[in-house]
DNA sequence: AACAGGGTTATTGTATACAAATTGCCGACG
DNA sequence: CGTCGGCAATTTGTATACAATAACCCTGTT
């Protein structure tokens, strides 16, 4: 992470996420050089990747915008993501070793711990959310298949501003990371597919109606 | 395709495919140069995009491989692939236009014509094979899910030189592409989805049988 | 003979200058 | 008043020089 590419591409996301440049905006390589404080070289090297995981967009004639998802991108996106992390789901359940099934449930206390609070920790809740999946997909042992789910994952949470996590809503994300386990304990490849296929589904449908019932067809 | 990006990939990809650079052997950034004809800048984001659909691979310290594909990894590439194209053919089943399917069947024509000679035409069987998945991809409407097949259907071809295709295998396929055009016209995904599914297992088989009983576990 | 160290070469990473292409503006003309 | 054409400014694309880093070889020591 020290090369300036890196850096730049650290420092763009941040000010993506951050909704510091806003869905749909304009922005130039320079613009992203001060920001970053590098050269453009490395800068357009963090843009391809950037375009890549779908957070940058191109316009016909190459000039750079931040990406504006639409609610059937995101739709899109969602069942993309399904279909790939129930493959994984099924895979990791019999490959996953005990190390790995104890570390789900140490990633999964932390998130219930995160919920668990006078005022839910959203931030700490994602990250151990993130965690869990993530060693999930390591289980699966399928390295492009980790590849593709790494650009799915990531770029809605450029909406996250806009989702309002009901305390409910983390909680029965918990619940379902408890069955997961238990499917993944039990090695039985067709439940850990199907609580993943629901758990991702309502995910679907929280984040549905927490950004609107237009789901973002009305932009800004 | 006039950049000399595009120029340099076009030039690298031709020279990966024709087998003149071999699988896990290194090739440097200067050498690619004098081969494409153009500066490393443009180079390097030719080589981006080369590591990205998996044909080229970089060593932990940064230096650039020819990527050397496994029988595993070959196995996970096709399930992949699978997955995702069917997926494709799902929903391309009730979203292709008359005029689409009536290209699908131009194609499949062109195909079965390269096949339905004395000595098969394998490079133009190719080409059209490649019009026909890319027609059903681009009629599913999914351009998240374009992107993700696109890294994983070029890649294997680079062994296609080990590989010998039998008459009777492109007239298969010629019949699955039939099939799958009924189902399309049938407006059946369920149909489209099953045919897909039969036809890229049937073809995994066939390129594993090719490749060798080992697919490819003995490296030069 | 094996191995550690240091210096040399090869390779990748970054900055900068310049070229090509695109956009937007402004005036001339219908 | 609209619109067409071309000039100026902005933006992206490419080449090249230089810096940083990793691989290699060679020697000296044990």
């Amino acid at each position: 992470m020290s090369r300036a590419s890196d850096r730049a591409y650290a420092a763009i996301r941040a000010e993506l996420m951050s909704g510091a440049l806003k869905a749909g905006e304009q922005v130039t390589e320079d613009q992203l050089c001060q920001l970053a404080g590098v050269s453009r070289t490395p800068v357009r090297e963090a843009v391809r990747r950037l375009e890549n995981e779908l957070l940058l967009v191109r316009s016909d004639t190459k000039r750079l915008f931040v990406a504006d998802w639409s609610g059937d991108d995101i739709e899109e996106m969602f069942a993309l993501r399904q279909m790939l992390e129930c493959h994984a789901a099924e895979r990791a359940a019999t490959r996953l070793t005990a190390e790995q099934i104890a570390l789900l449930e140490t990633a999964n206390r932390e998130l219930t711990a995160a919920v668990d609070q006078p005022v839910p920790d959203v931030a700490r809740f994602l990250e151990a959310n993130r965690s869990f999946h993530e060693n999930i997909i390591e289980a699966a042992h399928s390295p492009r298949l980790a590849g593709l789910l790494a650009r799915l994952v990531e770029a809605p949470v450029l909406l996250r501003t806009a989702r309002t996590y009901s305390p409910e809503d983390l909680r029965q994300s918990g619940r379902d990371h408890d069955e997961l386990i238990a499917a993944f304990a039990a090695r039985d490849p067709e439940w850990a597919r199907a609580v993943m296929g629901s758990h991702l589904r309502r995910a679907f449908h929280t984040f549905a109606r927490a950004v609107g019932p237009d789901m973002g067809r009305t932009r800004s």
